[in-house]
DNA sequence: CTATTACTGAGTACAACGTACCCGATTGAA
DNA sequence: TTCAATCGGGTACGTTGTACTCAGTAATAG
């Protein structure tokens, strides 16, 4: 039952472990150091991938060879830690096209595509709470590659920063009610079915006692039948709807 | 450094105690309990506002003056009393006008205002990680709240859940990125002024080095300058307008 | 009224967590 | 070679959620 908090370690230490490789490199006496923080960020991940974002510090030393305590070595707490991982999973599209090629809206659509897949892959990024935004090198990197998508446009600077963030949020608080999952689980799909054969009686019977009116409407069964993909894009379709006239009106001469 | 997880404990204990109001009251021997799961549930909100999402179960006993194990006689533990909060939480407009009387648009950004306003006065709430949705009573009135929205529409069952959950979901991702804060800080303003001025040096000279070109093109300082209801607000508008034609054309005769 | 009995509430204790502290070993610089 | 800084690792502490124990209490059965 650890909780993951960032932002919220000295930010000091954080920055300066963010932006560490433009940092001097000068030779000093004492052993070679065995770990890299590059290591141990990665580490974490895998362990974070496996165990959620409940990890446990001593399952990344164990991960990595290490005693329990090497780590800290290197990293001056978990919190600190973890504001690395996020950064480091922070840069949308290594591999995807530049977004100047494409038009506006599916430069925005394979943002979206793009950070959901990472939820997917990493989905105990959603049980962080992060504090403050920690915006290290890939944090920037992903949000300049985002920017790419206004390049044809005259959009306001303000506005473009509410657009972006709406994208993130939208994805985000999607994947966050349908992606958080218990790593612990082995058969996910068994749980979930559990859950709503537990659940069903009571709502049956609550829906069937007539104070839910309008939810007792509902009759089609395939209502529910949405997976998180589908919310997220219908979220985020309408979002693009509505703001293509925006879009539109300001593209460059 | 505790974590919430909820959905997590005993989905029947959770029920049951959800739906406890609706279960047989039968008398039973032995002396009248000294605290109710009502009252649980308030003191806990309580001490969550004040200590944040990571309260302890002892802050809680201590709120209510007994022993630490004695609200476990009531509640089987931690999870199970935050689904109870969490439901507590979830309905929306107590004291707001029926939805039914006020056009879809108007609904819709009041279901968005009363939310963002809960998640105003209890941050924590976004600190929760919700691994399966508990539908208890007081969300099922919140839901059939919302579900007035679109009394006068004919919109299918299953895009009436698609937008309700979108529309939450933007609210929620928003909040999340602008209301969570650290609720040990006595002035968050300060903090977050400092946080910003050690992130300073290190954004200047990454976009001073050229590696990031368009955050470079960032001229305009109020750019910046966005509040979290601004970003709510702006997600939630265009949202809006792209449903916009889809509610006018279903609209019932 | 009395005996029964389930249930209450407080205290103690344990496991898991992050991590402060200390130590001997190691290595580059003087 | 000498020195001093830094390395990895082990031990231990405080805090968390909560399992367990036990004596006291009050509502019911007779």
């Amino acid at each position: 039952m650890a909780t993951p908090q960032t932002g919220a370690g000295d930010p000091k230490r954080s920055l300066e472990l963010l932006w560490r490789e433009f940092g001097p490199r000068l030779s000093k006496p004492g052993p070679k150091p065995k770990l890299t923080v590059d290591r141990i960020v990665e580490a974490a991940i895998a362990v974070a991938d496996r165990e959620g974002s409940c990890f446990g510090m001593r399952s990344v030393s164990a991960e990595l060879g290490v005693g329990a305590m090497t780590i800290y070595r290197y990293v001056p707490g978990k919190r600190e830690l973890i504001d690395l991982m996020v950064d480091r999973l922070s840069k949308i599209g290594p591999g995807a096209p530049d977004l100047g090629s494409l038009d506006w809206r599916e430069g925005l659509e394979l943002v979206a595509e793009s950070t959901w897949e990472v939820y997917v892959e990493h989905p105990w990024l959603l049980e962080i709470n992060q504090k403050r935004p920690v915006l290290g090198p890939d944090s920037l990197d992903g949000y300049d590659f985002v920017l790419a998508a206004f390049d044809a446009h005259d959009l306001p600077d303000r506005e473009v920063n509410l657009v972006t963030t709406a994208v993130m949020n939208i994805v985000t608080g999607t994947a966050r009610q349908y992606l958080i999952r218990d790593s612990a689980d082995e058969q996910p799909e068994t749980a979930e079915e559990e859950w709503w054969s537990a659940q069903g009686p009571y709502l049956e019977r609550a829906v069937a006692s007539g104070r839910y009116r309008r939810i007792a409407r509902f009759t089609d069964p395939e209502a529910w039948d949405i997976t998180g993909h589908d919310a997220m894009r219908y979220a985020v379709d309408r979002f693009l709807d509505g703001l293509a006239p925006r879009m539109e009106s300001s593209r460059r001469a």
